[in-house]
DNA sequence: ATTAATCTTGAACGATCGTTCATGTTGCTT
DNA sequence: AAGCAACATGAACGATCGTTCAAGATTAAT
């Protein structure tokens, strides 16, 4: 009935994610946007909505992406706490350079906004949790073949987990710890609360 | 020879600080900062240049008085590690409902900006190490009093102190950890790399 | 070929941004 | 009392903000 060549709704997130991440909610403006996708002002109100509605999206294809790189790691080893020590190694020590900002998006939003968006934050809130779980199973399992000895939850254990994982990428981009990272990673898992 | 009844520059950079640390530095504008402080355009940028200029001094502020709350805690407690457990409380849990916002403003500010204020981000890591040395001045006394038994050396305690303060206030914003806060930082001091 | 539905475009809107500066006010010195 | 240097004021600047919408371009169905 109509026009349906479209542009890659994928491709175009998945840039503005970056930019997102990057630069931050309030910093990144719709005219940063425009150019980093390559679309007008009218193209993008009409496919997301606003500023927001497109944040939201990015908000959910990083949170994806974040977890899909769990499951990967989960893949590629046997050993569940090796696959949670690749993740974290991961977030903290490549994500450093590589990625389009080394702190954690989610954890970014929630320290830059206030109230005046405390639906944002809800959303944000909600996708920390629904990583944390990803993380619990992972720990469940780790459990279930007696790698990790510890009298507390899953779900505790993997809060511990991310507790830790913003307390690294906080501090990695400060001189004085770039060498250890890999060590205190290693150490993460070997004392408490993991193991006794 | 002139004019000297003078604003309150301690008064008017407390305010500053109060709503730079709330909503961070892009969300604050100009215009927030008049309201704020009760100052006008012409007067705030002859004493404080720009809105950088009165940004360094806030943070110049907000260094000194977390300092001068550690060293309040020093005094008031005899045992040294007692005293670093006091000011972690304060800046964890205290902090969360009374203090404009519930993260550290050094580590807010790290996250939020990007090279675009390269010296900004310069200045605050400075910062951060200041407070790191004065953890550190602590924790010698402590190991020195015995109370720590660690391989470690003391500055090394201090970044990773900083790291667990960066991590517990990230997540003490979300649900489910409100509860274990105080338990978490009282082992924070009993387990490694505090104690063997 | 024509129509109709959808998508794309970019000029333009009012609001707000950081900043400036001519003007007015104040208070110390002479 | 007069003069002047220092300070306070707030209207106004150009730039940019998020957003809208009338007009044009494109494609599928008729």
């Amino acid at each position: 009935m109509a026009k349906t060549a479209k542009f890659d709704r994928q491709e175009v997130v998945d840039l503005a994610t970056n930019l997102y991440w990057k630069k931050g909610f309030h910093a990144t403006s719709m005219r940063n946007l425009q150019d980093e996708i390559d679309m007008r002002p009218g193209s993008i109100y009409a496919a997301f909505g606003n500023k927001d509605g497109l944040f939201k999206e990015t908000l959910r294809n990083y949170t994806n992406s974040g977890i899909a790189k769990l499951h990967q790691f989960q893949q590629e080893n046997v050993s569940p706490i090796e696959a949670l020590k690749a993740f974290v190694k991961y977030q903290v020590i490549v994500s450093k350079d590589d990625a389009p900002n080394g702190m954690c998006m989610l954890t970014k939003t929630m320290n830059e906004l206030t109230s005046e968006n405390q639906d944002l934050i809800d959303l944000t809130k909600a996708h920390i949790e629904e990583v944390g779980c990803a993380l619990a199973k992972l720990i469940e399992e780790s459990k279930a073949l007696g790698e990790i000895n510890s009298e507390k939850s899953a779900l505790a254990l993997a809060k511990y987990l991310q507790i830790q994982i913003a307390g690294l990428r906080t501090f990695a981009k400060i001189d004085g710890v770039e060498n250890n990272l890999e060590e205190m990673i290693n150490e993460l898992f070997v004392h408490y609360p993991f193991n006794l």
